[in-house]
DNA sequence: AACCTTATTGCAATGCATTGCGATAGACTA
DNA sequence: TAGTCTATCGCAATGCATTGCAATAAGGTT
């Protein structure tokens, strides 16, 4: 069956824009380049993932991607979710219970950080985690993977409230 | 049951060394304080975390302790991992695969970094860890928490590797 | 030592994620 | 278009981890 130019539009969700090299076209390029194939599983999952903007779960993916293919199943995703970063479409980072949360390359790279204290969430993009990144290189040699990067500890005003 | 001045000796590992106040007595004084229970299984579980000096995951922790005592189930295992975690006396990170990581804290507090080229891993002592969290709060102003860093990147020789 | 209260346990069900394997179907050839 | 090769898929089994619930037992009281 051919799922080459399908653009599969899931309920809510928005088109895949097309700019001048839309990421299906980009995607199966580079898989048929490794001598793999292009299916329309990868093309569901692609665009589930890509009308995700922000972060997602496995299991969140597997889902969505099951609401719209109820045929698909989890290996098949998780699978397709490891050769898309492989190929460098995709990156994980690991939420506060270490589940693998996933995003696409074209959101812009960005670290996590998340207080024990009182849950709360932030977001650390290229230019906040400068200096974290070169401390890191600083001591170690290593250069630390931004997208990877999921910090945990205490906020300011949890510190203030632990300090009595 | 009694099993408050029970030491339990698993085959091949060394007995809990009772300075002056022994783990396993001043984990009953924490637990007990908070109006919690004693038990057998706990005493088991600290018993074979005392042992495994390093790292072990839960499900080795399940392992080793239902060699023990096979009666023994998983969930008391992850439950006890998370009282000793609540009442300080343990910590985990988060390994490769997200899945956690546990040491007492009787282990000097360190973070971890793994190449994600060639697999390599290293531990980061306080000492070393200082600028890196130094950085993070002059950035974000929170305290991390350096037992749980755990860094993903590139090491030193699969960078030069990759520039050619 | 027998008795109470209720924290803790083991069990069973559930959910997430991974893997080997036989069936299916991309993508290239003629 | 029909045919070939084999990458990929769905399936089913497996392993890790979590949770609600009823039975058990810790630890304080009489
Ligand atoms: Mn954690
Ligand atoms: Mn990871
Ligand atoms: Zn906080
Ligand atoms: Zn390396």
């Amino acid at each position: 069956m051919h799922c080459n130019k399908v653009s599969r539009i899931l309920p809510g969700m928005k088109p895949t824009p097309d700019p001048q090299g839309s990421l299906a076209t980009r995607l199966q390029a580079a898989v048929q380049g490794r001598g793999q194939r292009w299916t329309e599983q990868r093309q569901l999952i692609a665009d589930v993932l890509a009308a995700s903007d922000g972060h997602a779960t496995g299991a969140e993916l597997v889902e969505r991607v099951r609401a719209a293919d109820p045929s698909a199943t989890p290996s098949t995703v998780y699978r397709t979710l490891d050769l898309l970063e492989e190929l460098g479409f995709a990156s994980h980072h690991h939420g506060v219970d270490g589940r693998e949360t996933y995003h696409l390359e074209e959101v812009l790279a960005h670290g996590h950080l998340h207080c024990q204290g009182c849950g709360a969430e932030v977001e650390l993009d290229a230019a906040a985690a400068k200096p974290i990144l070169a401390a890191i290189e600083r001591v170690t040699g290593y250069a630390a993977d931004l997208d990877h990067l999921s910090l945990q500890g205490r906020c300011p005003s949890c510190r203030a409230a632990a300090a009595r």
